[in-house]
DNA sequence: GTTTAACATGTCGTTATGCGACATGTCGAG
DNA sequence: CTCGACATGTCGCATAACGACATGTTAAAC
């Protein structure tokens, strides 16, 4: 496929950054509730997802106050908040395309 | 992750099948107009997943009337046609939330 | 004060999948 | 007869997910 589809996880944590910064651990539990405690994300896959998100730009290193524990915060850059934006987009067309044919189907 | 999802190129296929059979070739031309042109599906995605569909009970061969050619077309098994339903019902619960964060972020 | 559970970050090896490139052949139109 | 659309398939590489493992901290309970 030419224009390459976001992964879930990627998709996941993106949508986690969507409305405030967080760090590794955080992630982990609020994705676990966005899906109504149903997905529950390995270390293994959260920790390489945020290394490539890095690499290409879409989040960055969050300074935050709280020095009590080691903790790295993430947040969205402008580029990650556009390509989240975008892959919703499509995500909605598909899902209601796959209605649409459901429900044609129905009859 | 416990619970799966499907991949992109799975969610294509199954929707493809929503509505009527088709064979290959046809599956990949209509999954480029799925969306709008913008994916051009290989063939060795296309049926290393319809192998693993077909063994996994989702789909299945479906005979046609046309002989005059090399065709093998495929339609949903009703495991297949739930696993579909539920997928969609996933994303568009993900793309919910997707958008709800975006929108709260702006403020 | 020590044990326990939640907090917190990370690596590593296996497995599965996507995907481009290649291969092969048919059919109809011009 | 040739060319492009139709049609199915394989192979090898790269990448990503994922579970298991590893390590250390902090706060509460006992």
């Amino acid at each position: 496929m030419e224009a390459k589809p976001l992964t879930e996880p990627v998709l996941l944590i993106l949508t986690s950054l969507a409305n405030q910064p967080r760090h590794g651990y955080a992630l982990l539990k609020d994705i676990e509730g966005l899906s109504g405690g149903r997905v529950r994300m390995s270390t293994g896959t959260l920790f390489g997802a945020l290394r490539r998100l890095l690499e290409d730009g879409w989040i960055e290193p969050f300074e935050q106050m709280d020095t009590s524990r080691q903790k790295q915060a993430y947040r969205l850059t402008t580029v990650g908040r556009r390509q989240l934006q975008m892959e919703l987009d499509r995500m909605r067309q598909l899902t209601r395309a796959g209605f649409a044919r459901l429900r044609a189907s129905e009859v």
